[in-house]
DNA sequence: CTGTTAGCGCCTTCAC
DNA sequence: GTGAAGGCGCTAACAG
């Protein structure tokens, strides 16, 4: 009984063949009522259920999709998978999930062994330092969706779904301005080599200025390590300059809450002092005493839209190569750590 | 060109059987080192892959195992499901992830999903109000290996990894009574009904207090939702007994953080006038400007145990029905919110 | 409306 | 050492 039944076990106990089973299992339209309503109660009966992995052989779709992304217990990226199960799941689809550990050796690896899955379509985030574009095209050249979330590589034939950085750091940057900062630090991220998403930010960061006739100051651009000891060490530079700034606008949440902590420890108020506004905003942003303001990505949006430009490239054979590049509009996430008037939530 | 080779082209083009081809890619014994090397050749060339679809019908075995989870996007399980991944992909297991949202129907379909798929073994925690172990009977049934992390079912032949949450509780209460605590209020979570660690937890305070011949009091236990606003309503409570609470042990994050919003809003100093725990080493905890005391729960860890129960139960059928429960010691993170004497991180 | 045949891609006896 | 045959479970084409 612990063993699978097979249709033929059906056919078998009723004396017909295992295609007319198949056919009633599949509510075919040429099998009659009769037959139909007998194929079901036998196989409940005998606790038949479908395999699915003979389906996917025979029909060279197996019904799953591949997702690979950096870390997995990374509340955006949890959010970005979460956003993809809850669309996919309802349409039949299961969901692989990879981790790359920001390692391109692990991402070709990743990606061959979706392949070899068998795997409908890959939705993916690159690696910090992705370089050979020839894997992902090898994706394509098996004719399967490949998506990308949030960063990702100009490809032709690959459909992305990413956030307008460049609006989202112009954004924040205005914002500050808004605040009455004149003088205002950017927080950028080093060793993002093919992640065009820092880039983006530093951008929308530069024309905010120009549009309000802020003067460029190429010394306020600090290159650091994404995380709270490299905010700290920003903190530091940013105190120590002889004309302070007012402002800061950081690629990152981590960044920021290390520049905070500096700050404060020496005694300057935010937002009084210095404004400050992140990028990502991680739950902890809007927990913190003194909420801070960040920059939202729509993780789960974005997960959801990728799936959705998947399932479009799927049901549709004639738009399989055609590209769909969806661009979300960041959302600014307005708190007490930036807000010299009106404190808000 | 886009398309599969098979080993029959292979085959073809060498002029020699599919079997011969099938053996010599799988190194067996009895093939020449000539053909073994002629046929890798033309693999290579020809871009051949096994199809892991054809293997796994053949074998029986898909070479990847289920995880369900109430919502992924959570840290916690975020980090079992890493701890999960680290371990199997080394070992070729592909991981299909599925969410039930602590919706029972969910997990029901969840799981005939995943046995459909012919995976090789679950691994899972129940939702909240989990009722019916049948649907679990069925996995054993089909000889299928269960393993619960954290949220388990007591079912015969299922393995689990799980906290030992008693221990938790009763070492973060100990900590209290050790700052000098002497009337300890607990925040427990509502409405869940079938999971035992919100139980286990309660008594592991309530053993310490005893433990410590601090007399229990009923009315200190609040029964809440498990969010900020739960929090902020004990802590409402807690600011109103006529005797006030010098300590608060929380049985999430969440909750503790709720509460310390409102006493502090109401004047009141955290840790001096009352000192807290919280439980889950939520990211956040340490993140706040004055950093929370909480009960880790080891997520990685117990993911990586859970994959290990797997692959030890896989790899000996003998093993397959003999359950394994593993208990994890949880680890206290002291920081300032608990720190009468020495403040820590 | 139903049965027969064949094949998805692979591996594994069984012969030779 | 290698080839031929069969089957994992299912469905689609072709007959009837």
């Amino acid at each position: 009984m612990s063993d699978k039944a097979t249709i033929y076990d059906i056919a078998k106990k009723l004396n017909i063949s295992a295609a007319t089973v198949s056919r009633a299992l599949n509510d075919h339209p040429k099998t009659s009522n009769k037959t139909k309503i007998l194929v079901q109660e036998t196989a409940l009966e005998l606790g038949y259920e479908q395999n699915k992995l003979a389906l996917a052989l025979k029909s060279g779709r197996s019904n799953t999709i591949g997702v690979i992304v950096p870390r997995i217990d990374i509340n955006f990226f949890g959010s970005i998978i979460r956003g993809i199960e809850d669309e996919l799941y309802p349409r039949g689809y299961h969901i692989i999930i990879c981790q790359t550990h920001d390692n391109e050796q692990k991402e070709i690896q990743n990606i061959n062994a979706l392949l070899n899955a068998q795997v409908d379509g890959i939705i993916t985030s690159i690696t910090k330092n992705t370089k050979d574009v020839s894997i992902f095209e090898r994706i394509l050249d098996k004719n399967t969706p490949l998506i990308f979330v949030d960063r990702k590589l100009n490809l032709k034939g690959a459909s992305s779904v990413t956030l307008d950085d460049f609006k989202g750091a112009y954004q924040a940057t205005q914002h500050l301005i808004n605040q009455g900062c004149n003088r205002i630090t950017h927080l950028t991220v080093i060793g993002y080599q093919s992640v065009g998403i820092y880039k983006d930010r530093l951008e929308g960061y530069t024309q905010a200025l120009k549009d309000n006739d802020i003067p460029f100051d190429a010394d306020l651009i600090l290159d650091i390590e994404n995380d709270i000891n490299g905010g700290k060490k920003a903190g530091q530079k940013i105190l120590n300059f002889k004309d302070r700034p007012d402002g800061i606008f950081s690629s990152s949440d981590f960044m920021i809450l290390g520049a905070i902590k500096e700050i404060k420890a020496n005694g300057l108020k935010i937002p009084e002092d210095i404004a400050v506004i992140g990028f990502s905003n991680e739950p902890f942003t809007k927990f913190m005493e003194n909420p801070i303001s960040s920059v939202d990505q729509c993780a789960l949006e974005m997960g959801k839209l990728a799936a959705k430009v998947f399932l479009d490239q799927i049901i549709d054979p004639k738009l399989l190569k055609v590209e769909k590049n969806v661009i979300l509009a960041p959302k600014l996430k307005i708190r007490q750590s930036s807000s010299k008037k009106t404190p808000a939530n």
